[in-house]
DNA sequence: TATTGTTATACTCTATAACTATA
DNA sequence: TATAGTTATAGAGTATAACAATA
């Protein structure tokens, strides 16, 4: 139908079909794995927004939780985030009154950081709606293959 | 070792161990598909670095290939890419003659897209490396292993 | 009226180098 | 000398609005 009234001339080399195929791509892990992702952290960015957190503020705020007092160096080291680009990510939690930075007292170049009431409750928060995303991902896979993907996905955690 | 001679005073509430949890993060499956494509990406960017081609690049070369004469806005939506952004995309590969824009005789308001010589023996280049790093991710997976992670990646295209 | 490609613009994320204060 | 945190800067990816040409 969308095509039945085209005049093709001689030197048309135009394609006529509507699905573009991604050729060899859709076969490879890397390229699934990061189209996949990004569909995921999508839909995860979505269920955030509400709440004023991208997902980087709200795993630093998850990593706070679980270690708390730890250094900023090393947050930042945990996350994957190189130090100069996690100051303003610091910042801007601090000035919404989410985390305190602290001076050590034994090492008074570094920060230890720390939740503040208004940050555990936003986390909590946040972690309501991640809850929820891995629900969704859960009964797309049921719970026994969820784990497996996991499992995979740890397998290939030292590539290179 | 680390902390054996720390003198901790009576307000110290910095950490000291020298691990970091990353607390619940670590078994959500959007939190380490994240974590697990930054690192399998950051990894085919480099071998792709001496190419001087970058994924989004080489992916419209490896589509094109596929779709010979496809839409550009076709393209841009097959990557997931908005049409606005795919414009210096295109212009750079043209640039550089890796890829030709032809106007359509059948609707004069679109381009479509061809490889040319040069773009064609650049992407069996940057195939290359593609495939090198898809056997190092089967070598750590094995190939059943590896068949099971994509197709678990593939239930999962559609949350939201 | 709607769509293709385009420009302009802004925001986020990331990478590097250089600085300071402390160790 | 080395490290923790900081500043400055630049590149790449992404999102939105508005426009000209064409359908």
């Amino acid at each position: 139908m969308r095509t039945s009234h085209r005049h093709r001339s001689e030197g048309d080399t135009d394609r006529i079909q509507a699905e573009i195929s991604l050729g060899p791509l859709a076969g490879y892990v890397g390229f699934m794995l990061r189209r996949i992702q990004t569909t995921v952290f999508s839909d995860f960015i979505a269920s955030l927004g509400e709440l004023d957190l991208r997902p980087a503020q709200y795993s630093l705020l998850e990593v706070i939780d679980a270690n708390p007092g730890l250094r900023q160096s090393d947050a930042a080291a945990a996350l994957g985030i190189q130090k100069a680009n996690f100051v303003a990510l610091v910042n801007e939690l601090e000035r919404r009154a989410l985390v305190q930075r602290r001076r050590s007292t034994a090492d008074r170049r570094s920060y230890s950081l720390h939740l503040q009431a208004r940050g555990r409750r936003l986390l909590e928060a946040a972690r309501d709606r991640h809850d929820a995303q891995e629900s969704r991902l859960r009964a797309l896979l049921g719970a026994q293959d969820r784990d497996r993907l996991l499992a995979l996905l740890n397998r290939l955690a030292d590539v290179s």
